[in-house]
DNA sequence: CTAGGGTTAG
């Protein structure tokens, strides 16, 4: 009965286990394992064998116990059986199972072995408690068996020497504490080994006598790697009634586990019981708990907590950073970066990855630049993270060969950093470059991730690659990748740039998911560069309904109205927006100049050198026009709202910042245009005009990518 | 047994 048990056990297995060692002593279980690769021929003969050797056990215990603890035989089975299913049952339930009845516990109280049976396992261990030692000696031997299993369970190669080890544990008569501690053990491989099964310590926790902290800590902390919103209800049942206090180390799992969820109302919780239990004090759990703030992007209250922090740790710095960076708050997040300076708090690879990130979000190269040598001079350590995020700010600060420089110095590189390498050169229009890095990554056996899959769509996108994109887009499907609505979305774009209207739109209505409404401006401005009235109206019309209140929807469709010569409908929609009270997106531009990010916004005129940028304006109006050229070249109107269409040209953003930065620098002048879609053709002419008449270098990076204008030519290949 | 980082469509 119990060799059908025994077997049962190693069912959870994909593999067979040597029963043998399930009654051996530990460490001949490790080395059978490790040497069980023949078996095929041997399964006969250690079936055989355990079977002989499991009755011995079998009658050892029942002899051991003496019926004195758990009745005859039959307990004994049940016993085990019980425990021995908490193995087996792991993984067949998420829920947490209900509290089981405290098994009996293998106690002290077991009566002393006798002579025969221990010559019969020939266990050392049996051999000196039956000598009658004195109890300092016991204590000793305790120790040393806790010792001896702490080192057992430290060298496991995997789930299935642990059970083999459980198993061992589970039939032994060890006195209470050390079956706690050992179990306890069990518990955190199971829940923090990357060879663990969460769901094994689960079971091993609840089977637990009595289970302490530690025990309670590894499940939680367990949990909050991978099945986070399971962390709370365990934190739950640990903080009701009967269970150990929760300490430092459960309440930095529980609040880690919120933040990835994220778990608002539950992380509330925590913090109220952390106010509660007094670790207000612990650094540990006030990093976590502005972790968890930030990552709920409740980043006030991630402030509030980190501002009372007494000492603030290199840990608690970095997550501020972090928090503000990935909210976009990127002034904050350097701010921050300089308090932290001044503070005398030395940073390391983790906050200078978020400074980074902070800069590529500004479009700062001036700053990125000093941080990259602030790195060097520091010696800190750059890691894949850390290199991936430079790639990343040099490529989004139009530097994209200071980014491949970066690239090509990382010894290794995971798909995050070839994704970041072939983003780079797909926004700044260098198609080959993309799809060659997207090959060697290929050819490095380094699997593409979905972002990766992105940038070559996004290269092909932007370089007129068709075909190419094509076969990508098939590639995709192959890798087993679940393509997103950007990537559906990038497929249309890829179209739409090469003007396929018509297998846009087939594509659009063969997607299985809904098209979003960033799909439908896609093609309605190619509807709008191909003057297709037919097809445009109906998009412009279903964008209306799907986003009845986004006026980026009325700006894009009395503009292409305008460019289709539409005047009345452009201004009907024009009144539109006038009742519903909307008012066209600004155009929003910026250049860095001597580390500072200068932002011009459409009629604004605030800027402490607006004087002189008006008096470049007017010279670049003069210039353009002496060549010839009318001031609105297509007549469209676009973001200006109701302006004069003369007054247009100087008043579009991107203008400012141009001027602000030929008067400021001798460098190429790189701008940021933030407006509705991509860079109106008006704007494209003029900024052409300006780098030829100027002799400068100019490029503009819109929401897509860059345009780099040497000469009065422009690297992109959309045709205007 | 405890806290932090990089890439994302128009």
């Amino acid at each position: 009965m119990l060799t059908l048990r025994l077997m049962r056990l190693e069912r959870g297995d994909d593999n067979q286990l040597p029963p043998l060692v399930v009654v051996e002593s530990p460490q001949v279980a490790v080395e059978q394992i490790s040497h069980s690769t023949h078996r095929s021929i041997e399964t006969l003969v250690v079936v055989l064998a355990v079977i002989t050797i499991v009755v011995v056990i079998a009658g050892f215990i029942a002899r051991l116990c003496g019926g004195r603890h758990y009745g005859g035989n039959g307990e004994v089975e049940g016993w085990i059986e019980s425990r021995c299913r908490s193995c087996i049952d792991a993984g067949a339930s998420s829920a947490p199972p209900p509290p089981p009845p405290t098994p009996p516990v293998a106690a002290k109280a077991a009566s002393t072995p006798k002579e025969e049976d221990i010559t019969c396992l020939g266990l050392e261990f049996f051999q000196t408690r039956s000598n009658n030692i004195k109890i300092q000696a016991e204590d000793l031997e305790e120790e040393e068996e806790e010792h001896r299993v702490a080192s057992l369970i430290g060298k496991c190669p995997n789930m299935r020497v642990l059970r083999q080890i459980h198993s061992y544990i589970l039939t032994r008569s060890l006195p209470s504490s050390t079956l706690s501690f050992s179990l306890s053990k069990i518990t955190c491989f199971c829940a923090l080994s990357p060879l663990g099964n969460i769901l094994y310590a689960q079971r091993v926790l609840f089977h637990t006598p009595n289970p302490n902290i530690f025990s309670w800590n590894s499940l939680i902390g367990g949990f909050s790697q991978s099945h986070t919103s399971q962390s709370f209800p365990i934190f739950k049942t640990l903080i009701s009634r009967g269970h150990p206090n929760p300490n430092t180390y459960t309440l930095a799992f529980v609040l880690k586990s919120c933040s990835i969820s994220p778990a608002v109302q539950e992380g509330f919780q925590v913090h109220s019981r952390v106010i509660r239990s007094g670790f207000t004090s612990s650094s540990f759990v006030q990093s976590s708990l502005v972790n968890f703030y930030a990552k709920c992007e409740d980043i006030k209250s991630a402030r509030k907590v980190f501002d009372e922090m007494p000492d603030r740790s290199v840990i608690a710095w970095s997550v501020m950073i972090g928090g503000y960076a990935k909210l976009d708050l990127f002034n904050e997040a350097l701010g921050l970066f300089s308090d932290m300076q001044k503070a005398g708090v030395v940073p390391d690879e983790v906050t200078m990855a978020s400074v980074v990130s902070a800069c590529a979000g500004l479009g700062a190269l001036d700053v990125g630049k000093w941080v990259h040598s602030y790195i060097k001079k520091r010696k800190i350590v750059i890691d894949v993270k850390l290199s991936t995020a430079l790639i990343n700010m040099y490529a989004k600060c139009g530097c994209i060969e200071k980014a491949k420089e970066v690239f090509d110095e990382m010894p290794f590189k995971d798909s995050r950093a070839w994704s970041s390498m072939i983003v780079g050169f797909a926004i700044h229009g260098l198609a080959e470059d993309a799809l060659s890095v997207f090959a060697s990554m290929e050819e490095s056996k380094v699997k593409p991730n979905h972002i990766a899959f992105l940038g070559v769509l996004q290269a092909c996108a932007h370089g007129q690659l068709v075909r190419e994109g094509q076969r990508h887009w098939a590639s995709l499907h192959e890798s087993g990748i679940q393509s997103s609505i950007e990537h559906y979305s990038c497929m249309v774009d890829l179209f739409c740039r090469a003007n396929l209207l018509q297998e846009a739109y087939a594509f659009i209505q063969n997607m299985p998911v809904d098209p979003d409404p960033v799909i439908w401006r896609t093609f309605l401005v190619a509807c709008k560069k191909n003057k297709n009235m037919e097809k445009g109206e109906l998009v412009g019309q279903r964008l209306l309904k799907l986003e009845p209140f986004n006026p980026e929807n009325y700006a894009l469709l009395s503009s292409f109205y305008a460019a289709c010569s539409q005047w009345s409908k452009m201004g009907h929609l024009r009144k539109q927006m006038r009742d519903k009270g909307f008012k066209t997106v600004p155009g929003c531009s910026s250049i860095e100049v001597d580390g500072i990010v200068h932002e011009f916004v459409l009629g604004d005129w605030s800027h402490p050198e607006s004087k002189e940028i008006k008096e470049v304006l007017t010279d670049v109006l003069r210039r353009v026009e002496s060549l010839g050229h009318k001031a609105n070249v297509s007549g469209v109107l676009h973001d200006v709202g109701d302006e004069v269409k003369e007054e247009a040209l100087c008043e579009h953003s991107e203008r400012f910042a141009i001027a602000y930065g030929m008067l400021k620098t001798k460098a190429p002048v790189v701008i940021r245009v933030v407006k509705n879609l991509r860079v109106c053709a008006d704007c494209h002419e003029v900024t052409k005009i300006i780098s030829r008449v100027y002799e400068r270098e100019i490029v503009v990076r819109d929401r897509v990518r860059f345009h780099s204008f040497v000469g009065g030519a422009c690297s992109c290949k959309d045709i205007w």
